[in-house]
DNA sequence: CAGTGGTCTAGACCACAAT
DNA sequence: TTGTGGTCTAGACCACTGA
């Protein structure tokens, strides 16, 4: 494993186990670095990284402290997270199955074809998955996949995790995904399936996802019971954001 | 200016006015370097920060790319977004007004001193402002902010921008925050300000602001229009990421 | 003032992609 | 094999905090 990770996974059990306790100074950079025998660099890139997942905050020149808990619930999933709702769930001990509703080789729609940078000859699946949670239903996802990109996706598959066959079996490597969610009447679709009452929001994220090239290989539509918890984000102020806000003296 | 600042400031220009037109191999870190007379470790970090912001992408042995575009819409505000809602419309050229529904001194409940990190005897802020996107409602805030962190807040500075005062005012700069997104049925404020119909869900941002120094400043509940854009997030896989999916082989 | 984190250098070695 | 990005070093200087 890369060094800083490593360091940084060292530095984050003694988080969670309190050994460096919520609010507490932990050593400096150059402690760090005689500790685990590498230079400053490499143990502020460890930081980083737990600063980015919300975990530390620095302030320069005073140091480094373990930041205070995030409001998220169990249920939420986060916003950060690429590992397909299968992992997610597993990693929180939940028992997640899916019903496969509709499954189709297609050709791809106008929306699909830019989303997913595809001519219209180019076929893409269709997937339409009913997922439960526990035994109850907790999104209604409208996936859409280049075939080209993702071959050999079958029932087996879809019944368990997608995200699995492509990064284990398939062996690529998920990159980076854009995301937009929104707030939605319930449909036919969604009171059938997701069994909503006709006053029941939906909560809807549409994604495209990324391989680690830079190639898109999903759109999807996933529609959640609004009861059945949020999305969670945090987010780090980088220090390019801070000088743009520090030139807004004007209003 | 920080120096990766302004090569990243250069590069993004070059981005967006076509020099480096989308999927393009821009040069190479070195030849960078050289261009801007740094080395490429300072190059390094204007990209990685291009590569957080979603407009590059890196493939080891292969070079750096320019991305394709994100699906978000322009009313979708960005996830990444600290700047307060009145900087991001003026941004997109939209013009944002506030009506102050409730505004008083109060001392904070259980939830909020426990997101606050304060005391039952701090008092704080409660804050009720109905934003109105072009003369139309739009969302509707429920802010509490502990007094002592933000002095001297007032009607007119709740007319404008909090987060304008904030910065511009007190000196202070914001540094992260934690954020969950929900559906919900409307209330009957919801009804009465952002003139819901019975039937029309509501989409609920949950936040906790944070200084740069760690310190928790502004606990809200923004109640949007499902009808008026959603909230947009991008992410992208950090090499940390990458190596716990790698070992992801058994399931 | 001393201590700390942020940035930067000028190299080096390695992993990986493309040929 | 060559070129590219990822990581790492051992120092340096600076900006900022806090005494």
């Amino acid at each position: 494993m890369i060094q800083y990770s490593k360091i940084a996974k060292v530095i984050e059990e003694r988080i969670k186990n309190h050994i460096y306790p919520p609010f507490m100074k932990i050593p400096t950079q150059q402690q760090l670095a005689d500790e685990f025998g590498t230079s400053r660099m490499t143990v502020k890139k460890a930081i980083d990284s737990l600063i980015y997942l919300g975990l530390l905050v620095s302030i320069r020149g005073s140091g480094t402290y373990v930041m205070s808990n995030p409001i998220a619930n169990e249920l939420d999933f986060s916003g950060k997270s690429y590992l397909g709702l299968s992992a997610t769930m597993q990693g929180k001990g939940r028992n997640l199955s899916s019903k496969v509703i509709a499954f189709e080789h297609v050709f791809p729609d106008n929306l699909q074809q830019k989303r997913l940078l595809l001519n219209e000859t180019d076929p893409v699946y269709r997937i339409i998955r009913l997922r439960c949670l526990d035994g109850e239903p907790y999104t209604l996802e409208y996936t859409h996949m280049p075939i080209g990109i993702i071959p050999g996706l079958n029932a087996e598959v879809l019944t368990h995790s997608i995200y699995s066959y492509i990064q284990n079996d398939l062996g690529l490597r998920i990159g980076s995904s854009y995301r937009v969610i929104r707030a939605n009447i319930p449909d036919a679709y969604d009171r059938k399936y997701l069994e909503c009452s006709d006053n029941d929001p939906v909560l809807e994220i549409e994604q495209v996802v990324y391989l680690d090239n830079g190639m898109p290989f999903e759109y999807s539509r996933s529609r959640h019971r609004y009861d059945k918890g949020g999305v969670s984000v945090n987010n780090q102020v980088t220090q390019m954001d801070k000088t743009f806000t520090w030139k807004k003296k004007d209003f």
